[in-house]
DNA sequence: GGTAGACATAGAAGGCTGTCAATATGTTGG
DNA sequence: CCAACATATTGACAGCCTTCTATGTCTACC
Protein backbone atom coordinates (compact mmCIF):
# COMPACT_ATOMS: atom_id res chain seq x y z
CA UNK A 1 0.00 0.00 0.00
CA UNK A 2 2.05 2.96 -1.37
CA UNK A 3 -0.44 5.48 -0.36
CA UNK A 4 -3.61 6.30 0.94
CA UNK A 5 -6.36 6.18 -1.11
CA UNK A 6 -9.35 7.94 0.20
CA UNK A 7 -7.38 10.32 1.95
CA UNK A 8 -5.30 13.26 0.78
CA UNK A 9 -1.60 13.40 0.65
CA UNK A 10 -0.26 15.07 3.18
CA UNK A 11 1.35 17.16 0.26
CA UNK A 12 -2.48 17.57 -0.96
CA UNK A 13 -3.82 18.60 2.61
CA UNK A 14 -1.36 21.43 3.03
CA UNK A 15 -3.13 23.59 -0.19
CA UNK A 16 -5.89 23.90 2.16
CA UNK A 17 -3.83 25.94 5.21
CA UNK A 18 -3.29 29.93 4.75
CA UNK A 19 0.02 31.16 4.58
CA UNK A 20 1.43 31.02 8.37
CA UNK A 21 1.50 34.57 8.58
CA UNK A 22 -2.28 35.13 8.21
CA UNK A 23 -3.41 33.93 10.67
CA UNK A 24 -2.63 30.76 13.26
CA UNK A 25 -2.07 27.03 12.00
CA UNK A 26 -4.72 24.58 13.50
CA UNK A 27 -3.40 22.05 15.49
CA UNK A 28 -4.29 19.59 13.23
CA UNK A 29 -3.06 21.49 10.41
CA UNK A 30 0.44 21.93 12.07
CA UNK A 31 -0.06 17.89 12.84
CA UNK A 32 -0.52 17.55 8.33
CA UNK A 33 2.35 19.95 7.08
CA UNK A 34 4.98 19.04 9.29
CA UNK A 35 5.52 15.47 7.90
CA UNK A 36 5.98 17.66 4.49
CA UNK A 37 8.55 19.51 6.06
CA UNK A 38 10.24 16.59 8.09
CA UNK A 39 10.84 14.77 4.39
CA UNK A 40 12.56 17.77 3.77
CA UNK A 41 14.03 19.09 6.98
CA UNK A 42 17.53 16.57 6.06
CA UNK A 43 20.24 17.77 4.17
CA UNK A 44 20.45 14.33 1.64
CA UNK A 45 16.52 14.35 0.45
CA UNK A 46 17.04 18.63 0.28
CA UNK A 47 19.05 17.84 -2.44
CA UNK A 48 17.39 14.84 -3.62
CA UNK A 49 13.98 16.82 -3.99
CA UNK A 50 16.11 19.81 -5.20
CA UNK A 51 18.38 16.97 -7.98
CA UNK A 52 14.66 15.85 -9.24
CA UNK A 53 12.91 19.23 -8.78
CA UNK A 54 15.42 20.85 -11.36
CA UNK A 55 15.93 18.33 -13.68
CA UNK A 56 15.84 19.40 -17.57
CA UNK A 57 12.78 17.29 -18.85
CA UNK A 58 10.97 16.71 -15.26
CA UNK A 59 12.00 13.26 -14.26
CA UNK A 60 15.35 11.80 -13.60
CA UNK A 61 16.89 7.98 -12.94
CA UNK A 62 17.00 6.56 -9.10
CA UNK A 63 20.37 5.39 -10.65
CA UNK A 64 21.55 9.16 -11.47
CA UNK A 65 20.25 10.56 -8.18
CA UNK A 66 22.66 7.86 -6.04
CA UNK A 67 25.48 8.36 -7.97
CA UNK A 68 25.36 12.17 -6.52
CA UNK A 69 25.76 11.19 -3.06
CA UNK A 70 28.35 8.99 -1.00
CA UNK A 71 25.94 6.87 0.44
CA UNK A 72 24.77 3.29 0.02
CA UNK A 73 21.95 2.43 -2.80
CA UNK A 74 19.55 1.30 0.26
CA UNK A 75 20.13 4.61 2.16
CA UNK A 76 19.37 6.58 -0.78
CA UNK A 77 16.30 4.09 -1.86
CA UNK A 78 14.87 5.06 1.79
CA UNK A 79 14.95 8.77 1.60
CA UNK A 80 13.29 8.80 -1.96
CA UNK A 81 10.79 6.53 -0.12
CA UNK A 82 10.32 9.88 2.16
CA UNK A 83 9.60 12.19 -0.78
CA UNK A 84 7.18 9.90 -2.42
CA UNK A 85 5.21 8.77 0.49
CA UNK A 86 4.37 12.32 1.67
CA UNK A 87 3.30 13.16 -1.93
CA UNK A 88 6.62 15.29 -2.71
CA UNK A 89 7.79 13.08 -5.92
CA UNK A 90 5.67 10.87 -8.36
CA UNK A 91 7.57 7.53 -9.38
CA UNK A 92 7.48 5.66 -12.49
CA UNK A 93 8.97 2.03 -13.22
CA UNK A 94 9.96 1.78 -17.03
CA UNK A 95 11.68 -1.70 -17.25
CA UNK A 96 14.64 -1.62 -14.81
CA UNK A 97 14.65 1.26 -13.97
CA UNK A 98 12.57 4.22 -11.90
CA UNK A 99 12.12 7.58 -12.51
CA UNK A 100 11.11 10.41 -9.93
CA UNK A 101 9.10 13.04 -10.83
CA UNK A 102 8.58 16.45 -8.25
CA UNK A 103 5.34 17.35 -7.75
CA UNK A 104 5.45 21.07 -8.27
CA UNK A 105 2.16 21.93 -7.01
CA UNK A 106 3.43 20.17 -3.46
CA UNK A 107 6.28 22.21 -3.70
CA UNK A 108 4.26 25.44 -4.62
CA UNK A 109 1.45 24.81 -1.66
CA UNK A 110 4.43 24.59 0.63
CA UNK A 111 6.17 27.73 0.02
CA UNK A 112 2.76 29.55 -0.09
CA UNK A 113 2.22 28.48 2.98
CA UNK A 114 6.12 29.13 4.61
CA UNK A 115 5.84 32.95 3.40
CA UNK A 116 6.24 33.76 -0.34
CA UNK A 117 7.17 37.56 -1.01
CA UNK A 118 3.96 39.41 -1.64
CA UNK A 119 3.33 39.17 -5.00
CA UNK A 120 4.38 42.59 -6.69
CA UNK A 121 6.57 44.92 -8.19
CA UNK A 122 10.46 43.60 -8.32
CA UNK A 123 12.34 43.70 -4.62
CA UNK A 124 14.47 46.76 -4.73
CA UNK A 125 17.05 45.44 -2.18
CA UNK B 1 26.12 32.44 22.89
CA UNK B 2 22.57 33.21 21.13
CA UNK B 3 23.76 33.18 17.58
CA UNK B 4 27.14 33.41 16.11
CA UNK B 5 28.36 36.95 15.63
CA UNK B 6 30.06 37.31 12.40
CA UNK B 7 28.58 34.13 10.51
CA UNK B 8 24.87 34.61 8.38
CA UNK B 9 22.19 32.62 10.51
CA UNK B 10 21.08 29.93 8.58
CA UNK B 11 17.88 32.13 8.16
CA UNK B 12 20.09 34.73 6.02
CA UNK B 13 21.97 32.16 4.47
CA UNK B 14 19.24 31.32 2.65
CA UNK B 15 18.50 33.92 0.90
CA UNK B 16 21.43 33.04 -1.05
CA UNK B 17 19.82 30.29 -2.69
CA UNK B 18 17.92 29.84 -5.94
CA UNK B 19 14.38 27.92 -5.50
CA UNK B 20 15.05 24.47 -5.38
CA UNK B 21 13.89 23.81 -8.84
CA UNK B 22 15.86 26.36 -10.28
CA UNK B 23 19.05 24.33 -9.44
CA UNK B 24 20.18 21.42 -7.70
CA UNK B 25 21.35 22.78 -4.34
CA UNK B 26 25.22 22.04 -3.07
CA UNK B 27 26.32 19.42 -0.20
CA UNK B 28 27.00 23.03 1.40
CA UNK B 29 23.11 24.72 0.83
CA UNK B 30 21.42 21.68 2.03
CA UNK B 31 23.72 21.74 4.98
CA UNK B 32 22.59 25.13 5.73
CA UNK B 33 19.03 25.35 4.84
CA UNK B 34 17.82 22.05 6.21
CA UNK B 35 18.33 23.31 9.95
CA UNK B 36 15.65 25.83 9.02
CA UNK B 37 13.37 23.49 7.64
CA UNK B 38 13.95 21.23 10.59
CA UNK B 39 13.28 23.89 13.21
CA UNK B 40 9.91 24.25 11.45
CA UNK B 41 9.59 20.51 10.83
CA UNK B 42 7.45 20.45 14.28
CA UNK B 43 4.00 20.73 14.52
CA UNK B 44 4.49 22.15 17.95
CA UNK B 45 7.31 24.94 16.29
CA UNK B 46 5.33 25.42 13.36
CA UNK B 47 2.09 26.24 15.39
CA UNK B 48 4.14 28.91 17.09
CA UNK B 49 6.21 30.36 14.55
CA UNK B 50 2.07 30.78 13.29
CA UNK B 51 0.82 32.51 16.24
CA UNK B 52 4.11 34.78 16.04
CA UNK B 53 4.08 35.30 12.40
CA UNK B 54 0.02 36.07 12.74
CA UNK B 55 0.03 38.01 15.76
CA UNK B 56 -1.42 41.26 15.33
CA UNK B 57 1.24 43.92 16.08
CA UNK B 58 3.72 42.16 15.11
CA UNK B 59 5.22 40.81 18.63
CA UNK B 60 3.58 38.27 20.83
CA UNK B 61 4.17 37.58 24.66
CA UNK B 62 5.40 34.31 25.47
CA UNK B 63 3.04 34.11 27.98
CA UNK B 64 0.43 34.28 25.56
CA UNK B 65 1.73 31.86 23.23
CA UNK B 66 2.36 29.30 25.54
CA UNK B 67 -1.23 29.61 26.75
CA UNK B 68 -1.85 28.03 23.71
CA UNK B 69 -0.63 24.49 24.01
CA UNK B 70 -0.79 21.49 26.49
CA UNK B 71 3.00 21.63 26.92
CA UNK B 72 4.97 22.51 29.78
CA UNK B 73 6.95 25.84 30.36
CA UNK B 74 10.28 24.71 29.68
CA UNK B 75 9.04 22.49 26.83
CA UNK B 76 7.14 26.04 24.85
CA UNK B 77 10.48 27.66 26.08
CA UNK B 78 13.14 25.08 24.77
CA UNK B 79 10.59 25.02 20.93
CA UNK B 80 11.22 28.85 21.22
CA UNK B 81 14.97 28.39 21.65
CA UNK B 82 15.27 26.69 18.39
CA UNK B 83 13.32 29.07 16.36
CA UNK B 84 15.59 32.02 17.47
CA UNK B 85 18.45 29.76 16.91
CA UNK B 86 18.03 29.31 13.56
CA UNK B 87 17.12 33.01 12.85
CA UNK B 88 13.28 32.80 12.17
CA UNK B 89 12.16 34.84 15.41
CA UNK B 90 13.69 37.36 16.81
CA UNK B 91 13.21 38.02 20.95
CA UNK B 92 12.84 41.28 22.50
CA UNK B 93 12.65 41.12 26.52
CA UNK B 94 10.70 43.93 28.47
CA UNK B 95 10.83 43.86 32.24
CA UNK B 96 9.34 40.12 33.10
CA UNK B 97 8.22 39.63 29.76
CA UNK B 98 9.95 38.25 26.45
CA UNK B 99 8.43 39.62 23.54
CA UNK B 100 8.80 37.35 19.74
CA UNK B 101 8.58 38.76 16.68
CA UNK B 102 8.63 36.64 13.16
CA UNK B 103 11.75 37.63 10.95
CA UNK B 104 9.31 38.04 7.66
CA UNK B 105 12.13 38.00 5.00
CA UNK B 106 13.39 34.75 6.88
CA UNK B 107 10.66 33.18 5.96
CA UNK B 108 9.98 34.68 2.29
CA UNK B 109 13.30 33.62 1.58
CA UNK B 110 12.61 29.77 2.93
CA UNK B 111 8.88 29.93 0.86
CA UNK B 112 10.80 30.94 -2.18
CA UNK B 113 13.71 28.47 -2.02
CA UNK B 114 11.08 26.16 -1.64
CA UNK B 115 9.13 27.09 -4.74
CA UNK B 116 6.60 29.55 -4.82
CA UNK B 117 3.98 29.12 -7.83
CA UNK B 118 4.65 31.42 -10.34
CA UNK B 119 3.50 35.06 -10.80
CA UNK B 120 0.29 35.23 -11.63
CA UNK B 121 -3.58 35.33 -12.52
CA UNK B 122 -4.84 35.29 -9.04
CA UNK B 123 -5.21 31.76 -7.83
CA UNK B 124 -8.86 30.66 -7.44
CA UNK B 125 -9.05 27.98 -4.92
C1' DG C 1 16.05 -21.87 -16.61
C1' DG C 2 19.96 -19.19 -15.02
C1' DT C 3 22.60 -15.12 -14.42
C1' DA C 4 23.19 -10.24 -13.86
C1' DG C 5 21.63 -5.74 -12.64
C1' DA C 6 18.44 -2.06 -10.45
C1' DC C 7 15.86 -1.13 -6.77
C1' DA C 8 13.28 -2.19 -2.32
C1' DT C 9 12.93 -4.14 2.29
C1' DA C 10 14.51 -5.93 6.90
C1' DG C 11 17.09 -5.56 10.93
C1' DA C 12 20.44 -3.39 13.87
C1' DA C 13 23.57 0.35 15.87
C1' DG C 14 24.36 5.05 17.23
C1' DG C 15 22.90 9.63 17.58
C1' DC C 16 19.43 13.09 17.80
C1' DT C 17 14.79 14.97 19.51
C1' DG C 18 10.69 16.16 22.35
C1' DT C 19 9.11 16.08 26.77
C1' DC C 20 9.11 16.51 31.66
C1' DA C 21 10.43 17.77 36.73
C1' DA C 22 13.63 20.37 39.15
C1' DT C 23 16.25 24.28 39.44
C1' DA C 24 18.47 28.65 38.09
C1' DT C 25 18.16 33.49 36.51
C1' DG C 26 16.35 37.90 36.29
C1' DT C 27 12.61 41.43 37.35
C1' DT C 28 8.93 43.82 40.09
C1' DG C 29 7.18 45.45 44.36
C1' DG C 30 7.06 45.87 49.44
C1' DC D 1 16.46 41.72 51.46
C1' DC D 2 12.63 38.81 50.48
C1' DA D 3 8.55 37.13 48.10
C1' DA D 4 6.31 36.40 43.77
C1' DC D 5 6.41 35.77 39.04
C1' DA D 6 8.12 35.00 34.03
C1' DT D 7 11.35 32.74 31.56
C1' DA D 8 15.60 29.92 30.76
C1' DT D 9 18.62 26.02 31.78
C1' DT D 10 19.77 21.30 33.33
C1' DG D 11 19.46 16.42 33.44
C1' DA D 12 17.02 12.39 32.32
C1' DC D 13 14.30 9.20 29.48
C1' DA D 14 11.60 7.30 25.64
C1' DG D 15 11.07 7.35 20.84
C1' DC D 16 12.52 8.40 16.28
C1' DC D 17 16.02 8.98 12.43
C1' DT D 18 19.98 8.09 9.55
C1' DT D 19 22.92 4.85 8.15
C1' DC D 20 24.80 0.48 7.29
C1' DT D 21 24.93 -4.75 5.79
C1' DA D 22 22.38 -8.51 4.23
C1' DT D 23 18.74 -10.05 1.62
C1' DG D 24 14.54 -10.02 -1.33
C1' DT D 25 12.07 -8.81 -5.70
C1' DC D 26 11.56 -7.76 -10.31
C1' DT D 27 13.24 -7.19 -15.13
C1' DA D 28 16.33 -8.15 -19.08
C1' DC D 29 18.97 -11.12 -21.69
C1' DC D 30 21.30 -15.45 -23.12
Amino acid sequence: MPKSLTLLDPAEAVACCAPLSARPLSAEQAEQVAPLLKALADPVRLRLMSLVASHPGGEICACELGESFDLSQPTISHHLKVLYDVGLVDRDKRGVWVYYRARAEALASLGTLIGCPPAGPASGG
